[in-house]
RNA sequence: GGCGCCAUAGCCAAGUGGCUAAGGCAGGGGCCUGCAAAGCCCUGAUCCCCGGUUCGAAUCCGGGUGGCGCCUCCA
């Protein structure tokens, strides 16, 4: 296995700290509003690294966060009117929901920063006591970069021009300098008592707690083995969880830094800012969750993905040879995963998650089976060891796990499915009596209604198209 | 202004010094089929431009052009 780290821009070999074991922390979102496919294309990224390293025989322990306390989030309670609890909890569960239809697993731990105080305080009294943090007479508490010689070995994006475009605080001692905790503004504010008074932390600080708390091995190197992230999280907030870890533990956090590019839309980043989301729940009510993980996954995880219909469509055509596959083998008992094709997947993803070389291997063994099905329809135990490659796709990409009958009939609704097989048994009459001309004109028909038929001699079968 | 990413057939996209430049979608031809669909077979690019290094470059170096991102909340 080999991974691109972002901190030193280069392919490395994977080394996990303890032998067989991976610890990986995600930073997940910021709940005060539904999630937007850039976030349904990092939790996907993650979760085929996830998948790969399990399928590589490694136990995976993955931590995502939940940052609930934030700017936008304390704007949204003040105008909803809402708790804050309830607000981030409910963003919490549809963030839960959308990525449940997108075949994400769900983390093994899944902390909240409201729920990781005690360790948020731990770590900034440990800044405190190190002199590499201090406070301001308006009880905020600041992390000195100055104190930090390392700082900005992460992202490598620090220059005197940048800091000269920092907006000047007069209580900060450098203009880098980022807050670890906020004091209480007064009564409009959202506030948690802590030992330097009440305030909320900063938004940085809770990525080194919870890491420290849930999954950094304490043991000497501390560390992580994997933390993974959005690109546009490499700097500031990666650098300043990185250096804050660094301070207070006198140990790097994570051993590889991995990053995902973006989700665009007609070429330009989607955020929230520009206006330009596409929330994942308003995507769901146009095309199948499988079918955006699969368009989403498709793409090389570093490289930026121009969502748009077009694309997402012929990515879908691809994921429909894996499910005519399937439906040929239908009701066949799978064995084993033949060692080969296994061995060949997780080669091609162990390059850094070379997708494109996965889906490749992929097509060959979809190509590969229907050859000798063609040519031997009967061999029962070559058919369960194509069944059993099939499944092994549904565990290492997510992909095919559902009915192949059920998925080319995707968003039909009970009344032109009873339709469409009334039809069907029409035309069938119809062939029976010889009478071809009327079989045609109901197959005009149907292909009318965007309904495929196909005869077989199980019968004829149907597809929306 | 600083840092960085990208540019391969109609579209998506592998390949980072050397056999005939993966794979998928779309298109064309064929087999199969009552007709179809599906499946299978055949079929397409000299790699943004210019210069250099080399026996040899899509792949390395230099210079351009174009698109995008981070530097402020952001997956």
């Amino acid at each position: 296995m080999q991974l691109f780290d972002s901190s030193q821009k280069a392919l490395l070999p994977f080394q996990p700290i303890q032998p067989g074991q991976v610890r990986i922390y995600v930073c997940g979102p910021t709940v005060y509003d539904d999630a937007h496919l850039g976030h349904a294309r990092s939790a996907i990224v993650f979760d085929l690294l996830r998948r790969t390293l399990t399928a590589m025989g490694y136990r995976v322990t993955f931590v995502k966060n939940f940052t609930d306390i934030d700017d936008k989030i304390i704007k949204k309670v003040q105008e909803s009117g809402r708790s804050l609890q309830e607000l981030t909890q409910d963003y919490i569960q549809r963030y839960k929901e959308d990525m449940a239809a997108l075949g994400v697993l769900p983390a093994d731990l899944e902390p909240r920063a409201t729920e990781s105080l005690d360790a948020i305080f731990q770590l900034i009294q440990a800044l405190l006591d190190r002199g590499i943090a201090y406070r301001t007479p308006q009880g905020d508490i600041y992390f000195d970069t100055s104190k930090d010689r390392d700082y900005c070995t992460l992202s490598h994006r620090c220059d005197e021009e940048r800091l000269h475009r920092i907006e000047p605080d007069p209580h900060k001692r450098n203009p880098a300098d980022f807050a670890l905790w906020k004091a209480c503004k007064g009564a409009e504010d959202i506030c948690f008592d802590s030992p330097f008074g009440p305030g909320r932390p900063g938004w940085h600080i809770e990525c080194s707690a919870m890491i420290d708390k849930y999954l950094a091995y304490h043991e000497s190197p501390y560390q992580i083995d994997i933390h993974g992230g959005g690109a546009d999280l490499l700097f500031p907030h990666h650098e300043n969880e990185s250096a804050q870890t660094r301070c207070a533990c006198g140990q790097k956090l994570a051993r590889y830094w991995l990053h995902n590019g973006f989700v665009t839309i007609s070429g330009e980043k989607m955020s929230k800012s520009l206006g330009n989301s596409f929330f994942v729940k308003d995507a769901l009510q146009i095309y199948d969750g499988e079918i955006l993980r699969f368009y989403l996954l498709s793409t090389h995880y570093r490289l930026d993905l121009n969502f748009n219909e077009e694309d997402l469509l012929a990515t879908k055509r691809r994921l429909d040879r894996l499910y005519r596959l399937k439906k040929r083998l239908y009701g066949i008992k799978p064995t084993q995963v033949e060692p080969s094709f296994k061995e060949a997947m997780l080669h091609a993803l162990g390059d850094d998650l070379n997708i494109s070389k996965a889906l490749a291997v992929m097509d060959g063994f979809i190509k590969e089976a229907n050859e000798r099905l063609d040519q031997n329809p009967k061999d029962r135990g070559m058919k369960r060891k194509f069944a059993a490659n099939i499944a092994f796709l549904g565990e290492l990409l997510g992909i095919g796990t559902k009915d192949p009958f059920h998925y080319f009939q995707l968003g039909v609704d009970e009344e032109t499915r009873a339709k469409v097989e009334a039809l069907i048994e029409e035309r069938h009459q119809a062939k029976q009596a010889k009478d071809f001309q009327r079989a045609d004109a109901i197959r005009d028909h149907l292909a009318k209604m965007g309904i495929a038929l196909m005869d077989t001699p199980q019968g004829t079968f149907w597809e929306r198209i």
